[in-house]
DNA sequence: GCGTATTAGTTGATTTTGTAACTAACAAGA
DNA sequence: TCTTGTTAGTTACAAAATCAACTAATACGC
């Protein structure tokens, strides 16, 4: 009997499923920080982990979030300019510059946060206990956490 | 007791990491086609539903594959530039193409169609079964399968 | 101190995506 | 047949991601 790859289905292939489900929750998450803060999703993880584990530098985000510096540099002046955050550089070294949240950063980082865990939970809702527990632990296996 | 949401971890809100893990496993799989038959992600998506559900046309694939018509027309282009796909207008309907694969293609599918196969086993293998089976099963309901 | 290597972060060029407007083909009712 | 509407697919332009080259500050060996 010869194998055929057409009785391989897509459907099955996991990382096609991870992204379908990342795209379809991500897409469903974002009015939050685009409608109402008008960020993008790359500034709305900075301003998250610049809340959640600052005050920290650029490259201390990238490490964190995992996102490349090109992408977290204009991230940080976006934020920047729309005055959620501010940067002070390190007088012992100059190249470092400490992220932190002003003001109005950090009451959109607690909102959103907020957001974050109502939408989540109710994502969750679906899954009964030891399903949901399973899932964050393969997620986290394949995420390399 | 005030509650802050800086105890909030982004490491439980699953947009996030079914993000990384999509984004993770799919540069894992991106060499396949990107080095061997220099296809972007969306190109091998369209090349396998082509190949596991053709003749289909444009619009077909949209929806079997859930991706919008204008990333789905490049990918179309680029296929039959590539030599992978070739078009024929329905001469009932003037307005529909029936997509097929050229045998230059279909090699290319059945060869990325058996390596998709090897990586998702390889990938799944660190969950027992019953783990697996219930990760899919929670992927497909948050994909909206 | 001086040249070389590293590191933090930025900028610019190219590629890819997203949004909206568009063309061509058909359908259906007056 | 002549609008008017709908559908399949493309194209043009703007937004965003990627990659490589760059600047400024520091470290280290000599």
């Amino acid at each position: 009997m010869v194998t055929h790859s057409s009785d391989f289905d897509l459907r099955s292939f996991s990382p096609y499923l991870l992204n379908m489900a990342a795209e379809q929750t991500s897409l469903a998450f974002q009015p939050n920080y685009k409608n109402r803060y008008g960020m993008l999703r790359t500034e709305w993880r900075v301003l998250f982990h610049v809340g959640r584990y600052g005050p920290i530098t650029s490259k201390g985000v990238c490490a964190r979030a995992r996102i490349h510096k090109t992408k977290v540099s204009r991230a940080v002046a976006a934020l920047e300019q729309k005055r959620f955050l501010k940067r002070q550089t390190v007088e012992e070294d100059r190249r470092n510059e400490m992220l932190s949240l002003t003001t109005a950063g950090h009451a959109a980082f607690q909102d959103l946060s907020e957001a974050a865990k109502d939408f989540d939970t109710k994502l969750m809702a679906e899954f009964d206990p030891e399903e949901r527990a399973g899932l964050l632990r393969c997620l986290e296996r394949l995420a390399g956490i």
